[in-house]
DNA sequence: CGATGCCTTGACCAACCTCAAGTGGCGTGG
DNA sequence: CCACGCCACTTGAGGTTGGTCAAGGCATCG
């Protein structure tokens, strides 16, 4: 298991260096693996560590005093992870598949932005993403229904697994419904009884339990923008 | 008008370049003042520029095809503006007060991140910490009810205003209803009827329009977490 | 002084949530 | 191999929050 043979380099943060560029990074690098259900992290952690997803998928989330909880995010393989300015990172991590990452102790991988500036235009490129990304959901939270919602959320997680060159239907859903009713701020009822419909309505079928196939794209990117 | 004499300087992303090195910034900076209600640029617009506000307010804000409106955020003096990575800005952007800001060409400015690493820097960290709000304001508009979105809100905008040294109570609302509702997930009447109901009940005053007074912080602290 | 725009207030309504029951898949253990 | 329990998911009935629609107050600006 090393960068040379890595699958996902070209996808990840490290493709911003080349093959005689890695060793560096490659020298702090340690692999973890997480099982499902396990936590990465908590809100308020000191944040000492970043990470790349080089397998499985993870949430990231924060809660209320109550208990109330909202996914601010799903990380695919690929993604990059732990980016905390502030004190502690500002919201928990927790795998939802069985996953593996590479964990970058924070201190030494801030000492390689400065030796490698291209590491660091690759970083604020990926803020960039994740910022726009962010606005995006915000507009999904604040401003649509239900059922824009989860046509929204079907059709960006395709966008997503075809980056990756994975089948973008079916879709993988590796998450519950719970997890995705936490990202759309609704329930899981309300997300179970919109999957039915769009099933019903012949949108959307599902082959198997955490794959959905999208049978009618265009009239899905119709929902999801209210037209 | 130049970055010595500069009243915010200390606070905005300028503050990464010292004085010998502020030179090269300022070579390429422009001026721009915009009226109340005018449009700084369009989402979508190829992104030729950043920004740093120096006075007045603005609203950065996403669009649905039927005209329903996200505000993603306020931008008040000494914020920067303008970060984009793929083509055109993700959100378009309009002065709520009048408002002057810096207007860097977007391809010089990229020159100089290569040049002090230091600037790069900076601006990884003011990514960071809009990565954080957003997930904050990802958690409000997901899972708060109104009230706590409207408390939530009286008192972030009251920290902000205390870091630039302006008074935080009483609170400056320099947007209209109309922004504040569309910023926080509900309609003007929500809004409306919410403060209301806090004046009612003691916990702000409103001595002048656009002003708001928080008398009892504590407890609007609770409220806005649902406690 | 009238017009305009913003804000406030009220009555009603509906989307989504809550509460509750039922289904189905899967692993465990008899 | 089947029975059982567990858990995720689904479906239904009814309630609540916040939205919709409508009217009225109150500034500012000709």
């Amino acid at each position: 298991m090393d960068c040379g043979s890595c699958k996902i380099r070209h996808l990840a943060l490290c493709s911003a260096l080349n093959d005689d560029e890695i060793g560096p990074l490659e020298a702090i690098v340690r692999r973890v693996r997480l099982e499902a259900g396990q936590t990465l992290f908590h809100e308020g952690d000191p944040a000492a560590h970043v990470f790349n997803v080089t397998a499985g998928a993870l949430k990231i989330y924060k809660l209320l005093p109550d208990g109330r909880r909202q996914v601010t995010g799903f990380l695919l393989e690929a993604d990059f992870l732990g980016l905390a300015n502030t004190e502690g990172y500002s919201y928990g991590a927790e795998a939802v598949t069985a996953a593996e990452l590479c964990r970058f102790p924070w201190r030494e991988f801030n000492a390689l932005l400065d030796e490698f500036p291209k590491l660091g235009n690759r970083l604020l490129g990926i803020a960039d993403d994740e910022l726009a990304a962010a606005q995006e959901q915000m507009l999904l939270l604040g401003r649509k229904s239900a059922t824009e919602r989860v046509a929204s959320f079907l059709l960006r997680l395709s966008e997503r697994w075809k980056r990756r060159g994975s089948p973008e239907s079916p879709v993988s859903l590796p998450m519950s419904r719970a997890d995705i009713a936490d990202f759309l701020g609704l329930t899981t009822e309300t997300v179970s009884r919109t999957f039915s419909r769009f099933k019903r309505e012949g949108y959307i079928a599902t082959p198997e339990s955490h794959q959905v196939a999208l049978l009618r794209k265009d009239a899905l990117r119709d929902l999801a923008e209210g037209a």
